[in-house]
DNA sequence: TATACGTGGAA
DNA sequence: TTTCCAAGTAT
């Protein structure tokens, strides 16, 4: 069980010595992030909700572009209300979980229809918003708003469970972790105290080799004095992911090269997004008559050698890709010209089948 | 509480 | 190659 009983009054005191470090430490870095206002300032809210949007789940090095690019296009919330679900679905292409883009969409124009364009700053009214869940509620109102929430992401939970020895497994340990945190925020500079917590989780207090001879708070953790900081948090172990198989189809029309494209319904996996059509993703590939009978059309399919690889959250998927010239309607299809293939919403699963068939000779 | 939901980089 | 996992949310 836990070494620390898990809500045992923490000292005030010691409380205020650890943010006090911690944000001297945060003021020495300096660290420079598109979507950051130098310490003590307050970004704009419409940033630090499309930034924390953005990084759910998802590393900085991988939002960097896709923020610079939203906010190019898309400066303020009340823009990004007016855009296209399809314009939003295809600027976010390849950054994943897409229902954060549609429920993006969808937030947006709740604050600009419901609430003047400008965005809450309670925690309570943040919580209703679309795609807003407890994390990112309580990081807009310290971070926007300088109000002493805690947010708990992954960074944190790391650093908590450390600094305090907890050594429940995860989940069950969220509780104990959230109150630590929120007896460790400060009156002052709340919202910099937390950027300063997820700073030294990524920076830092690492998940592997945590470098704790640099780490500010390194005299006030029991997760170190104990020896075993690098194996905190501890987690169940993951299970392991099933193989599913399909067939794509590429389709191209002669007189064009225009390509068969078609909408994944609004909900569920890659929801929204374009694809290449495809047989349903199964434990055992279809035989070629069932194959055959899912084509869109009927045409002289071929397959192509090799396959395509994609890992998801919960399973692989092999994907063999058939070939074939033809033309005609199909319910739900969209003949998509070559060059116009960059401007879809194809995920990256999608973008590696077209690879898939191109390198092949079917442009 | 458990599961669905993407992707790419690091070890 | 495989595993882990990164500023989580919705159901």
């Amino acid at each position: 069980m836990t070494s620390s009983s898990a809500r045992d009054p923490f000292p005030a005191a010691a409380a205020g010595t650890i943010a006090r470090s911690l944000l001297a430490w945060y003021d020495r870095q300096a660290r420079v992030l598109p979507w950051r206002a130098p310490p003590g300032e307050r970004p704009q809210a419409y940033h630090v909700w499309l930034s924390e949007i953005m990084l759910q789940q998802t590393t900085v090095a991988a939002v960097k572009p896709y923020f610079e690019a939203f906010l190019d296009r898309w400066p303020t919330v009340a823009d990004l209300a007016a855009a296209d679900q399809e314009a939003v679905l295809t600027a976010w292409a390849g950054l994943g979980y897409y229902a954060r883009a549609r429920n993006l969409h969808r937030c947006a124009q709740v604050i600009s229809e419901q609430h003047a364009g400008v965005f809450p700053q309670t925690v309570a009214a943040l919580r209703e918003l679309p795609g807003i869940g407890p994390y990112t509620a309580a990081a807009i109102a310290a971070i926007a708003f300088d109000q002493p929430e805690a947010p708990v992401d992954g960074n944190i939970e790391r650093v908590i469970s450390r600094l305090f020895a907890i050594e429940t497994e995860l989940p069950q340990a969220k509780p104990d972790i959230q109150a630590y945190m929120q007896g460790l925020v400060p009156r002052e500079r709340p919202g910099d105290f937390a950027q300063a917590m997820m700073d030294l989780g990524a920076g830092i207090c690492q998940p592997a080799r945590p470098r704790c001879m640099l780490c500010p708070l390194q005299e006030s953790c029991a997760g170190r004095a104990k020896g075993i900081a690098e194996s905190l948090p501890r987690k169940a172990a993951k299970k392991e992911k099933p193989l599913r198989r399909g067939v794509a189809f590429w389709l191209v029309r002669p007189m064009d090269g225009a390509v068969l494209l078609r909408r994944r319904p609004e909900k569920g996996l890659l929801g929204g997004m374009t694809e290449v059509p495809s047989t349903a993703w199964d434990s055992e590939l279809p035989g070629e008559r069932e194959i055959l009978a899912q084509a869109p059309l009927a045409c002289d399919w071929q397959p192509l050698s090799g396959q395509v690889s994609h890992t998801f959250t919960h399973f692989r998927l092999h994907l063999q890709v058939w070939a074939a010239q033809g033309n005609g309607e199909v319910p739900g299809g969209r003949w998509v010209p070559p060059e116009e293939l960059d401007s879809q919403a194809l995920p990256t699963l999608m973008r590696k089948v077209i690879a898939h068939a191109l390198k092949q000779g079917w442009a």
